[in-house]
DNA sequence: TATTAGTCTCTTTTT
DNA sequence: GAGACTAATA
């Protein structure tokens, strides 16, 4: 066979890309890929190799950290192949290219008969969960309690973690919450009865996704039948997923043959959501004999300067595959800028990417990145100011705001009419039902064969008027011939959002957008599905997401740069209190993973690096000590004794020029208007 | 019983 | 600056 098109890869890329072929399928293998090493490519060449060989493509895993990663590698192996073989497969064809979350569900969905699932069942996101949990703590009388019991938000953390990491309550308890221990047994009948409720009203959290595909590859029956789905699993960024994904792994394809796991344990920062290095670190001995291991230590990303400094950020680092990346490219210092105070910052970094632009560096070219969504705040409103057009990723989203969870609310609620968190919200959107009403009203339907149509038959509560008839009407026709069934929707809500909301025009818009959306999806399951799993991540500045073509500045979170690369990056905050962040400094561990995310944000560098560090921040947090200014320290992971990596700086704003100019001369004008008559 | 105004606490990163 | 809970009012 012709292999000249594997030419351009180097060696180690090359040996990632044809281990095991000579045999049918290939042992296990782990690649640890460093940042910038050509680990999307690698992986793409792998799986077109695959493919070239005559492998079925809908017989290929490929699970990804996020949707658009699976679709961009999609993209590449339908590039690669189209070059090699004159013909591509069509990037459709890889059927099996998503998250962990997305196949699970489309396994669960696709063998719900067999493991006593509905097949009609709704997923809920973290605010849904967040919600029914709530639910079940005010039925147990949790919100009464003595002293405070903890918050919705902390309990669904708390019973994620014991899901994803396979950890009893009281070891997370006491490892991660450690506030909350005395409630153990509280949140134990708590978890009990959340439980209960998911199942009772036919839908799956997040964590089910994962939990109940695992739970049904213990059945082993079960899992031959899976695992034969597939002759080859490939999964990327290994280093962030938790036990249980490692779980439903090693029971798809438990001697490893034809597995390959991709990853970076210095890049591994998700250990908030149970991600556990540990399962990179552990792979290769999972397997007899143990998985071979490739790493890729070339970096074709970032300039020698800029590698240098991110390396001695990362050598601190307790246990990790040692490699240090090197790279033949060179260029200036990363550079260390001192600012007085976050407004300083602000105005710099924006002066910084419009004179990058002027030496035809595009907006597209340069992102800003930061540790917390709200970094940015100030950022923004610079931005905002001087018409820089932006996005941002990680942080609110789109579908975050109360209007946009209403309307899908009522699509969700005509699915899945069992779902009570769904129907809670929607009831009380008819003006004269409150909490009360609306409960009565589920509670009287719950064990109906048809809930929708007995809610029909109920009669309205005492204060409701033609709104809750015109509801119930709706509601079964929300579904029929998509995408009319959300217009239909969006048409009953129109009257609530004009009296619910004051700014009713502009939440109009969103609606207007999320129909359009709508309208790209075959039916409303599918719409609604996609939506939860892989939610629109950016959010714009000004009116709207910018369109395609043209220019704008990338402002995102760390954990979502994750994979990218930008000719110059501008990072906020390098101090402690923002990196590591105030949160995460509790275990060293944490720690740890706060260092690898300062790593991560500068390897997403090229050409040019910038990391900004304002001496003081105004905040407004808390509200004991009032508002007041708090002074900043350097981050701890830039020690003296590494500055010599940075050229350090500090920037001022310049001064207007009537105040830096030497004082005027002092001018006696009561003599001069004496003189005038004398 | 629905709704509103007022007081209290907590505030990250995401599938 | 928002969410959670309470008290007061319609």
């Amino acid at each position: 066979m012709d292999l000249a098109w594997l030419d351009k890869l180097n060696d180690r890329q090359r040996q990632a890309v044809e281990f095991g072929m000579g045999s049918e399928p290939a042992p296990p293998l782990l690649v640890i890929a460093g940042a910038g090493s050509g680990k999307t490519s690698t992986l793409a060449h792998r799986v077109a190799h695959l493919l070239v060989k005559g492998a079925d493509p809908r017989r290929i895993l490929l699970m990804t950290f996020s949707r658009r990663a699976a679709v961009e590698l999609a993209r590449r192996v339908e590039r690669i192949t189209a070059q090699v073989l004159g013909q591509g497969y069509g990037a459709e064809a890889l059927a099996w290219a998503g998250t962990f979350h997305g196949i699970g569900a489309r396994i669960l969905r696709e063998n719900a008969a067999s493991i006593g699932l509905n097949p009609d069942f709704t997923i809920h996101d973290r605010e849904d969960s967040a919600d029914l949990m709530n639910l079940v703590r005010h039925g147990l009388g949790l919100s009464k309690t003595e002293s405070r019991f903890p918050a919705k938000g902390t309990c669904l953390a708390i019973y994620s973690r014991c899901v994803n990491a396979g950890e009893p309550l009281a070891q997370t308890l006491s490892d991660h919450f450690p506030w909350c221990a005395a409630w153990e047994a509280e949140l134990k009948r708590l978890f009990a009865g959340y439980v209960a409720a998911k199942q009772a009203q036919n839908v799956l959290d997040y964590d089910d996704l994962l939990l109940a595909w695992a739970q049904v590859m213990d059945e082993p029956g079960f899992a031959a039948h899976i695992g034969a789905l597939w002759d080859h699993v490939l999964i990327d960024e290994y280093q962030d997923t938790n036990r249980l994904q490692a779980r439903i792994l090693l029971a798809l394809k438990p001697d490893g043959r034809g597995l390959t796991v991709v990853g970076d344990d210095a890049q591994a920062i998700y250990a908030f959501r149970a991600a556990t290095v540990r399962n990179i670190l552990d792979f290769p001995a999972a397997f007899a004999p143990p998985a071979a291991v490739v790493t890729l230590d070339r970096n074709y990303r970032s300039t020698q300067a800029i590698l240098a400094a991110a390396n001695r950020v990362i050598e601190g680092a307790a246990e990790r595959f040692t490699k240090d990346l090197w790279t033949d490219r060179t260029g200036e210092k990363p550079r260390l800028v001192t600012l007085s105070t976050e407004a300083d910052q602000a105005r710099f970094f924006v002066d910084e990417v419009l004179a990058n632009r002027e030496e035809g560096m595009r907006l597209k070219d340069q992102a800003v990145l930061f540790r917390t969504s709200s970094h940015s705040g100030q950022l923004e409103v610079e931005l905002t100011r001087r018409n820089v057009p932006f996005v941002k990723f990680g942080g609110l989203k789109f579908l975050d705001s109360a209007h946009v969870k209403d309307l899908l609310a009522l699509l969700r609620f005509a699915q899945n009419p069992r779902d009570r968190v769904a129907g809670f919200r929607v009831l009380q959107l008819v003006p004269g039902v409150g909490p009360v009403a609306a409960g009565r009203a589920l509670d009287a339907i719950a064990a109906e064969v048809d809930p929708l149509e007995a809610l029909a038959a109920l009669p309205p509560p005492p204060r409701s008027g033609a709104e809750w008839t015109g509801l119930v009407a709706a509601l079964p026709r929300l579904g029929k011939d998509w995408p009319a069934g959300i217009a239909r929707a969006r048409a009953w809500y129109e009257p609530q959002l004009e009296r619910l909301h004051e700014d009713a025009e502009f939440r109009r818009a969103d609606l207007l957008q999320l129909e359009q959306i709508a309208a790209g999806y075959p039916s409303r399951e599918r719409f609604l599905t996609d939506l939860t799993l892989d939610p629109p991540e950016a959010t714009g500045g000004q009116a709207g997401v910018p369109l395609k073509d043209e220019d704008y500045l990338i402002l995102s979170t760390i954990h979502s740069a994750k994979g990218q690369e930008w000719r110059a990056v501008h990072v906020l905050n390098v101090v402690d209190g923002c990196i590591p962040s105030d949160l995460g400094t509790g275990t060293s561990a944490e720690i740890e993973e706060e260092r690898r995310l300062l790593y991560v944000a500068m390897t997403r560098a090229k050409d040019r690096l910038t990391l900004g560090v304002p001496l003081r921040f105004y905040v407004t947090q808390q509200s004991r000590h009032g508002d007041r200014h708090v002074h900043a320290m350097r981050s701890r992971f830039l020690p003296r004794e590494m500055l010599d990596a940075f050229d350090v700086m500090h920037w001022a704003p310049p001064v207007a020029a009537s105040c830096i100019a030497s004082p005027p001369p002092k001018i006696d004008v009561a003599a001069k208007m004496r003189d005038m008559w004398g």
